[in-house]
DNA sequence: CTGGGTCAGAGGACCACAATACTAG
DNA sequence: AACTAGTATTGTGGTCCTCTGACCC
């Protein structure tokens, strides 16, 4: 499915919505996400015009069409020829923002139909393009005006190095090798790579029929890996308090949508979120890696680029990701960032902070680490939206017309 | 060292009902 | 085989309750 309108069931939906995980056509996109404030933050991008039912995230100039990452990988990673196509990245965006605005955002989406005028049109002028450019970091070069974080103006930088995001090929996919997957595979698990890990058994289609395969993906894992932070790396907090400081892991975790079907297949991309990205800075890792250098690797979220170009394999450590990996594109940072410190970064002068920002460092990771929320995942997001509206008695469900004490639209008490 | 009291946090139950899945004709 | 009608099951979020472990005396 995923071809029509999820709200109207008529038009053809264009965009998709991982806040909602639904495809939308234009019309309705605006309808919905005029609702509210909440809504107007959903980010929404194409829709992958190959599966159509996953956002995309790339556009093939030379096909025309615009792909998922699975998509992207399995028409363009496995074949020479197509492996060459120039590609393009899709911004994602949020708010309402007008045809016009769209347009700007995605030039080569000439026919968009006209959207009308929304309510909230005017107030979303200054259209969460910006904030867009924030959260799709890698969108195109000079999106973001903002300087502020450190994430962000690395990761736009890396696009700069990049040709002005003109991406060639998929070639990049970097291999994985998370343990799992080396006790699936024992043998030659250094040369695992992604089309294996996406559809076992199919050579060319794997377009996410088989949601199974990765039904056990969820954050809990990545939760657990900071939850033993402090124990296993006490002395080496600094890299992510930086973040924390900067607003990176932050603005990569504090984005993070686990609700939604739409993360299925994305897991199997890891690190290909932002193929840009990782052309242009993909970290080198040893396969050998050893458990300690490998759990090293993914407490650790670094982000450390130095604009060098470095191509190779590297390994992961229990980031099964389908959260993961469709969250890390979500924010539009590669897993491969965080999960990874490149082996060029130095130990930098963060073993000298004093221990009071530190500790505060610490103190704020655990506030944060304490809001999120990792393991709920709305699988259908009308019920979740009716729930939303439900009037309530003590938390429980009322019937309709009932006294109830909590109304979650006007946020009043009916006694 | 042991037992009792207190506190905080985690996890599960509960509710109504639309959406979905399943079965029978 | 395809369709329709009826029935059963699922999933959604906020609140309350119970359980468990930590802590103190």
């Amino acid at each position: 499915m995923g071809y029509i309108c999820d709200f109207c069931g008529e038009q053809r939906s264009i965009v998709y919505c991982r806040s909602d995980a639904a495809s939308l056509c234009l019309s309705c996109d605006r309808h919905v996400h005029s609702a509210n404030a909440l809504s107007r933050r959903h980010s929404r991008t194409l829709l992958c015009e190959r599966c159509n039912s996953q956002p995309a995230f790339v556009r093939c100039i030379e096909e025309k069409i615009s792909l998922c990452q699975n998509c992207d990988w399995t028409g363009h990673g496995g074949s020479t020829t197509t492996s060459s196509h120039k590609k393009e990245t899709i911004n994602c965006y949020s708010g309402c923002p007008s045809s016009e605005g769209l347009s700007t955002m995605w030039p080569f989406v000439l026919d968009l139909p006209s959207t009308g005028n929304s309510t909230c049109e005017q107030g979303l002028s200054l259209m969460c393009l910006n904030e867009t450019s924030e959260m799709n970091s890698w969108g195109p070069p000079g999106n973001s005006s903002r300087q502020d974080a450190s994430l962000t103006v690395e990761v736009n930088d890396a696009n700069n190095v990049d040709k002005s995001s003109i991406l060639i090929g998929s070639s990049s996919v970097p291999e994985l090798n998370s343990p799992s997957q080396k006790l699936d595979q024992p043998s030659g698990s250094a040369d695992l790579t992604l089309p294996k890990l996406l559809c076992p058994g199919t050579d060319d289609l794997g377009f996410c029929e088989d949601d199974s395969l990765y039904e056990d993906f969820n954050m809990d894992e990545v939760d657990l890996n900071l939850e033993n932070y402090e124990e296993l790396f006490g002395v080496a907090l600094s890299h992510s308090e930086q973040l924390f400081e900067n607003g990176g892991i932050d603005s990569l975790f504090g984005k993070m949508d686990t609700s939604g079907a739409d993360s299925h297949c994305q897991g199997a991309v890891i690190a290909e979120g932002s193929v840009g990205l990782a052309n242009a800075v993909q970290p080198t890792y040893s396969n050998a890696a050893s458990a300690d250098s490998i759990m090293s690797s993914k407490t650790e979220p670094i982000l450390c680029f130095t604009g060098k170009q470095a191509h190779s394999s590297l390994s992961f450590s229990g980031l099964t990701g389908e959260s993961s990996a469709g969250d890390y594109q979500d924010c539009g940072a590669s897993p491969t960032f965080l999960m990874g410190e490149p082996p060029w970064c130095p130990p930098g002068p963060e073993s000298s902070l004093p221990s009071t920002s530190r500790s505060s460092a610490v103190m704020r990771y655990r506030e944060k680490k304490k809001n999120r929320k990792f393991d709920k995942r709305v699988r259908y997001a009308s019920r979740k939206a009716r729930a939303d509206v439900r009037q309530r008695v003590k938390g429980r469900f009322v019937k309709a017309g009932e006294a109830y004490d909590y109304d979650p639209i006007s946020e009043t008490r009916s006694f």
